[in-house]
DNA sequence: CCAAAAGTGTTCATTTTACACCCATGT
DNA sequence: ACATGGGTGTAAAATGAACACTTTTGG
């Protein structure tokens, strides 16, 4: 390729796509926004937008979260952590030169963990925000509104968050990211549940999380939230790799 | 395009870089190129260069390793598998806005990992390359001849992808993508030790490795090429996931 | 009282670790 | 013969899985 001339090289724009999960109802879930633009108007999407002139990956993430959803993020590299903040990371780059029919659109997911939340405030240019199962997006499109056909490869990139969710809280303490602040064990282990789709030992996973150092740190208060006998509050602890890891049953 | 005006958005070039690795006498290396062209002139760098028009991302990196060395990729994504081919991934992207002193450029990086090579033979616009020990290239930069300090966020970019190794052939049959096709359960031990920079007992490794379904698949032939008792040969069973996993030894 | 969720103890099976020992080749 | 790496046996220790049982609340 010859020298710099900015004409030497082919012009992409760069966008981020946001896969926001959350535990809803003992159901992972994803956000997803309805398009008010061609192309895919009128279809669901991941939140998302082009990344800024001077703007890093992941603050662009960041802002585009905060702009189509109101929620407020912090990843590994930024060093403040604001008392509620949900959890991002990159993701994975999409670069299909058809992924986008407009133009060549090379898409930089992100992945954001949060904890259940009050319906999704809208904002920007998206015309609707809502919830859903992941099992009713990345599943057999059946084109009704409860299993709405994603725009663009959204379907895919949701997948492929998922995955990295479900495989990631097994050897770090990100499920702690889809919990309240104080959580209690059994809401950890629901989580883990929703998560992986799977019944867990309430007796040897209480032994299990409270016994792996640095992954909970009580708080000193409890709770009846849950009905039952009391529960000890905790928070996230400092650890973020888990040793010894979650084991996730055989399928 | 017709509603969208390119000035509407800001344009980025878009690169792929390569971090390249094998293993060579004991030590995890990484594979450098001299850059020919301003900026960093004369400096070594990961080996990469601009997505093209046409081209999805993994095709571009794939482009420029066998342009850049000569070597052979095949995905998860590829089906077909030649049969010497290096495996090829998608690390991470790097777009931080001053990462490139010219212009905007997004970089997304691959992680390739090769068996040990000849020497590599440069091609297209380098000005020479060579395998580089990743402890001279991560550690604090001497600036010296053996400690060469990597141009742009590389050396970021190539310590990110020596820990994503060395974290995936915990859980996954990459190890083998460092052995030559035929190889013993020794050689692929010393894989491990290279990668980890740990020593593992040869003899629990030898039944750990055979005892994991869809590991290793015996060949039939044995080879004396290590000295000692001829050793069984083998090659990378079907199995991408490993249950059990490789313990790397705690710290 | 009962139901529900939290939390503890105990037992058995499996896995990991450490290391003694034998095997088959080259020199 | 002996050095070198390959490979098996085995027993102790650590871990994981299953489940009986007690605790503390709300209704």
């Amino acid at each position: 390729m010859p020298p710099y001339e900015p004409s030497a090289y082919p012009p992409f724009a760069v966008t981020v796509d946001l896969v926001v999960l959350t535990v809803r109802r003992h159901a992972l879930s994803a956000l997803i926004v309805r398009r008010g633009e061609a192309p895919f108007q009128g279809r669901w999407a991941l939140p998302g937008g082009f990344v800024r002139e001077e703007e890093d990956l992941s603050e662009a993430a960041a802002r585009e979260l905060a702009e189509e959803t109101g929620l407020h993020a912090h990843g590994p590299v930024e060093e403040d952590t604001p008392a509620h903040a949900a959890h991002l990371e990159q993701l994975a780059t999409y670069g299909d030169p058809k992924r986008d029919p407009r133009m060549r659109v090379v898409s930089v997911a992100h992945l954001v963990l949060a904890p259940d939340l009050p319906a999704p405030r809208p904002g920007g240019d998206v015309g609707g925000a809502r919830w859903a199962p992941v099992e009713t997006l990345v599943g057999p499109a059946d084109d009704d509104e409860e299993h709405p056909p994603l725009a663009f490869d959204h379907r895919r990139i949701l997948a492929d968050g998922v995955e990295r969710a479900r495989s990631k809280i097994e050897y770090s303490s990100l499920a702690t990211a889809f919990c309240p602040q104080e959580f209690t064990v059994g809401e950890l282990r629901r989580v883990y549940e929703a998560v992986w789709g799977v019944a867990l030992d309430p007796r040897n996973f209480h032994r299990k999380v409270t016994g792996t150092p640095g992954f909970l740190l009580p708080t000193g208060g409890t709770t009846t939230r849950q009905g039952g006998r009391p529960a000890q509050l905790f928070q996230a602890g400092g650890a973020t790799i888990l040793n010894p890891p979650m084991l996730r049953p055989e399928v």
